[in-house]
DNA sequence: GTTAGAATCTAATACACTTTAGAAAAATAA
DNA sequence: TTATTTTTCTAAAGTGTATTAGATTCTAAC
C-alpha cells in the first residue's frame, strides 16, 4: 500500500487503545479475575471473541495496562522534574516529584489503579512484563534520595530506605480515597504540596520538636 | 444436651475459625474473585460443598474475613493506646496509634492484606457488613487529630484531613512492602518510631524548614 | 466496482465456578 | 448398644469463563 500510516492513525491502532482503556477501567474496579473478557468487549462495542484479533490473551491485555501504568507515572514525574531549575536542591527536587506521581495516578487514575489494586494477586508471569519498567522508575528515587542523605539534605538518621516508602504509601494511598469526579487538578496540586510540605517539615508547630 | 460449651470450644466453632483463616490467606494473596471456595476448602482438607454448613456463601465469608480485619486493627491501636498516660499528648498519641496499626496489619496481615487489597473490587453489599467498624476506627483518629488542630498541637495551616489520610496511606502501604518472614517485631516498632518521626519532625536538618 | 485484506461475529469447546440436595459418616447422648 | 444429632461427602445443576476456528462483514486500494 502507497498510505503509510503511525499505529496510533489505523483502524486498529485506535481499537487498541479503547481496549486498552475499558480494561484498564474494568481492572481497576472489579479486579483482575472479577472482569471478563465479555465486559471489557461490551465497553467498546465488540465481542469477546473479538478482541483476540488485538491481544492474544487476558494476561497479556494486563500487562499492556501495568506498563502502560509505570510508563505514564514516570514520564509525568520526569516532565515535572524537568521544570527545575539545574541547581534545584532537594526539597524543590522532592516537591517536584510528588506533584508529577500524584498527576499520575489521579488524573490517569484507572491505569494506575488497576496497577495498584492489582499488584500482588495476579499471575507471577504478567508481572515479569513490566518489572524493568518499575525498577527504572524506583532507581530514580533511590537516587536522589540517596544523594540527599550523602550531602546532609535530610536530617542524620533519617532512614532513606524508609523515607522512599513511606512517601509512595502517602501517594500511591491517594489513589484510594480521591475522588476524580469531585476534585480537579487544583486539588491535586493542593495534595502534593501538602505531602512535600509534611515529608519536609513535619506537623508540629514551628519550633518545637518531638523524640529527637 | 447438657454440656454447654462455648463456640470456639466445638467442633464446628474450630472449623469455623479454620476456614476463616484459610479465606483471608488467599484473599489477601490472590483477592476475592481470583480465590474458589474449592482452594478454601481444600486448605483446611473439606470439600468445596461441606463449607456451606458453616457460611451460607462465598460472600458472608468475605464479610467475617473483612469484620474481623477491622476488629484486630482498631483493638490494637485501643491497647497500644491504652498503655499512655492520661495526660499524653498528640505525639505520643500520634506515635502510639501508629505503632498499634502497624503491630495489627504486619502481623495479622493475611486478614488486613485481605481488607485492604479487595477494598473497592467486591460487591457493594459485602462492605456494608463492616462499615459501622470501619466509621469507628476512623472516627478515632478524626477525633484524637481534630483535638490537636484545636489546642494548636499542630502546626497552623496543617490540614488535619490530608494528615490522617497521608498517615493512613504510609502504615496501609506498609503491608504491601513488609516481608513478615524476614522481618520481626522490633522491625515493626522501628517503622512505627520512623513513621510517628517524620510526620511530626519531618526530613530536614534540625532548624531548617522548606517553604513555610 | 472488484478484490484483497482487515476487522468482527458466531458458535462451539472445554473447563471452572458457586450452590444445592440427599446420602454417608462421625460424634455425641441415651 | 442404640438413637440422635452434627458434620462431611458425593454428585449434579446451572451458570460463567477464556479461548479457538471458521464464516461474515466491513474497509480501502486499484
Amino acid at each position: 500500500m502507497l498510505t503509510n500510516k503511525t499505529k496510533a492513525q489505523t483502524k486498529a491502532g485506535k481499537t487498541y487503545q479503547l481496549i486498552l482503556d475499558a480494561a484498564a477501567k474494568l481492572f481497576s474496579k472489579q479486579g483482575y479475575h472479577g472482569t471478563s473478557l465479555k465486559e471489557i468487549a461490551s465497553n467498546v462495542g465488540m465481542q469477546a471473541g473479538s478482541l483476540y484479533y488485538h491481544f492474544e490473551s487476558k494476561e497479556v491485555l494486563m500487562q499492556e495496562v501495568l506498563d502502560k501504568s509505570i510508563q505514564l507515572i514516570y514520564s509525568t514525574v520526569q516532565s515535572e522534574v524537568a521544570k527545575l531549575d539545574k541547581q534545584a536542591g532537594f526539597a524543590e527536587l522532592l516537591t517536584a516529584a510528588i506533584h508529577g506521581h500524584l498527576i499520575a495516578i489521579l488524573s490517569y487514575s484507572d491505569y494506575t489503579l488497576a496497577s495498584i489494586r492489582n499488584y500482588g494477586q495476579i499471575p507471577a508471569a504478567v508481572h515479569k512484563a513490566s518489572q524493568f519498567a518499575r525498577d527504572d522508575y524506583e532507581q530514580f528515587w533511590r537516587g536522589f534520595i540517596q544523594q540527599a542523605e550523602r550531602t546532609g539534605a535530610i536530617r542524620e538518621g533519617v532512614d532513606g530506605h524508609l523515607l522512599r516508602l513511606s512517601v509512595f504509601g502517602a501517594m500511591n494511598w491517594a489513589s484510594v480515597w480521591f475522588d476524580s469526579k469531585e476534585n480537579n487538578a487544583a486539588d491535586v496540586e493542593k495534595i502534593a504540596k501538602f505531602q512535600a510540605n509534611i515529608f519536609l517539615n513535619g506537623c508540629l508547630p514551628e519550633g518545637e520538636k518531638y523524640g529527637i
